[in-house]
DNA sequence: AAAAGCCCCTGGATGC
DNA sequence: TGCATCCAGGGGCTTT
């Protein structure tokens, strides 16, 4: 479900509410992806200082240690003062003093993960190899096309793969080839300079009109407040097979990469 | 090193 | 109405 705008959409919706909270108690319901991978117990009595993003990976930074939370598929977060009883997707809670913060996942493809510092194993096995973010000064051209010119494999699958750049998921993929003109069957490695900086702009760009939007609700992606996002109703091409392209009229074509859907206009996205 | 497939899991939509 | 099949916003792991 959660690409990086949703990601960050929820990282917002609770980051200042829950800083500077103590951790009363830690309920676990379903097992997730991952272990805890401490004692639950041990959790009790530390400080959340604040909440950061990697990637799709939510870092919520404790007075010793952090968590790692990852939303998978169908993950989403509340944080409340109030919650009521764990209902049967709901496989987290950090009782705080401040609040509930609740994880439902129904599939289950998310984690949540203590490691003991941002360099421990753990920890770097899960975001030592992601790329750039790309909302960031880091998303710079020259390493980007460079990234790009030693892939053979279609486009559309190296911004997927998050080790050149990450947060882009099966929607903004969608979207920023659009935007930027460009088959997402191409072939990484034949994309021009100037064409590299069109879709580092259009991934720029989409992400960070998805964020101001709320990111994408397409069935039940809420912020830690229950908010829905609207995105999805500005998409170009994503879930619009057949449908007329919103710039030149011509139908929406769906393809299968990699047993994912991928959306695009093969009239404005001609190579 | 890079690419392709597999798999984790549940629920909703579709088709017979 | 019931049942089978396919599909879904991710990504780590194993195999080529």
């Amino acid at each position: 479900m959660p690409e990086l705008p949703e990601v960050e959409v929820t990282r917002l919706s609770f980051a200042d509410r829950i800083a500077g909270a103590r951790i009363e108690a830690v309920r676990l319901g379903k097992p997730l992806r991952w272990p805890l991978g401490c004692d639950p117990g041990t959790l009790a009595g530390r400080t959340v200082r604040g909440v950061r993003r990697r990637g799709k990976y939510l870092l919520l930074d404790l007075d010793r240690g952090l968590l790692l939370l990852h939303l998978g598929m169908s993950g989403s977060l509340r944080f409340d003062g109030w919650m009521p009883e764990a209902a049967v997707h709901d496989h987290f809670d950090l009782v705080t003093s401040r609040g509930v913060l609740r994880l439902n996942d129904p599939r289950r493809f998310g984690a949540v993960v203590y490691c003991e510092a941002e360099d421990s194993p753990q920890a770097v096995k899960l975001l030592g190899g992601l790329g750039v973010e790309p909302l960031t000064g880091d998303f710079d051209l020259d390493a980007f096309h460079a990234g790009l010119r030693r892939r053979k494999a279609p486009v559309k699958q190296v911004l997927l793969s998050g080790d050149l750049v990450v947060g882009v998921g099966n929607i903004y993929a969608s979207e920023a080839l659009f935007l930027a003109g460009i088959r997402p069957t191409l072939a990484a490695h034949r994309i021009s300079r100037p064409r590299a900086a069109r879709l580092r702009d259009a991934i720029r760009d989409v992400l960070a009109r998805a964020v101001a939007k709320g990111g994408s609700t397409l069935r039940d992606f809420s912020n830690a407040h229950g908010e829905s996002g609207y995105f999805q109703l500005e998409a170009m091409v994503y879930d619009r097979a057949g449908e007329p392209c919103r710039v030149c009229g011509s139908p929406i074509r769906a393809i299968r990469q990699g047993a994912r859907a991928t959306y695009f206009c093969p009239v404005c996205q001609k190579s």
